[in-house]
DNA sequence: GTAGAGGCTGGAGTTGACTCCAGGTCAACA
DNA sequence: TGTTGACCTGGAGTCAACTCCAGCCTCTAC
């Protein structure tokens, strides 16, 4: 088990931020120990550190409580579904591939702006070089 | 030439922001009309559509500004370089060059997150289907 | 020439996402 | 046992990036 501290240390998140997220229930509150502490297991940290992953994409926090929102895992159920079941699945899809859409533009922008960097950088380069060479 | 409504429409960014980055000196300041309605050419418009291109990739407004810096064009400058050239140089080159260490790390996780994400929606998407099929 | 849509300015307000603070508690070590 | 450093809470403060507003102006169409 871990420290907010080293929780902290470990998702990239800072102690203050990883409060926040509990305090408006983006994470539900972890266990504590005897004197009152939040002791933070594995699995914990493994959320955090997608959420982390998540925000440096630009999902906002509130996307974020939508796709986490309660519950139940997935990895094996029974068919038919509950309606309440299908309903959580079919909510998950639609903020993944509405996100997907976006992060995929994002991407391409990405790799545009990275492009012109490189030639920017480049054609300073080369004047840096044109001036060794000149003097 | 296009009014400002016309250029929020065209550049995705609504009215008030195209005016907020011109009050920022993140844009500079577009011809008017006679009367006084700013008017933008398609410079301009470019101009505004590559600012909604870095947007999506994250970049913060100031760091944006940076990008932007003009300032003497270095297109065909006389060797050697004057001190201060050459410190402007520099100086561009190292914002670039941090700019880009920076994009592509978040290229990669954001290349990341897509995999992960696109994986998640298959699952789900398998589960419908199956749910689909068990009728 | 007037109605109505769109644009102008300066400034105030809002939103999202933290970040900091005061005043106290907990835990480990000397 | 005392000190030190990490942690606790509730609440206030901050910051970036808009967004809205009042009161006035411009432009186009009828």
């Amino acid at each position: 088990m871990y420290s907010i501290g080293q929780a902290a240390e470990l998702t990239g998140f800072s102690i203050d931020t990883i409060r926040y997220y509990e305090k408006i229930g983006l994470t539900k509150p972890p266990e504590r120990s005897p004197g009152g502490l939040r002791s933070y297991s594995e699995d914990d940290l493994k959320l955090l550190s997608s959420l982390h992953c998540l925000k440096r994409t630009g999902l906002a926090l509130e996307e974020m409580k939508a796709f986490l929102q309660e519950g139940r895992c997935f990895a094996n159920p029974a068919f038919p579904l509950s309606g309440e079941d299908r309903e959580a699945i079919e909510s998950r899809t639609r903020i993944l591939g509405e996100h997907l859409i976006r992060m995929e533009a994002q991407y391409r922008a990405l790799a545009d702006v990275i492009g012109q960097t490189k030639e920017k950088l480049d054609f300073y380069q080369d004047l840096l070089n044109k001036e060794a060479a000149a003097k």
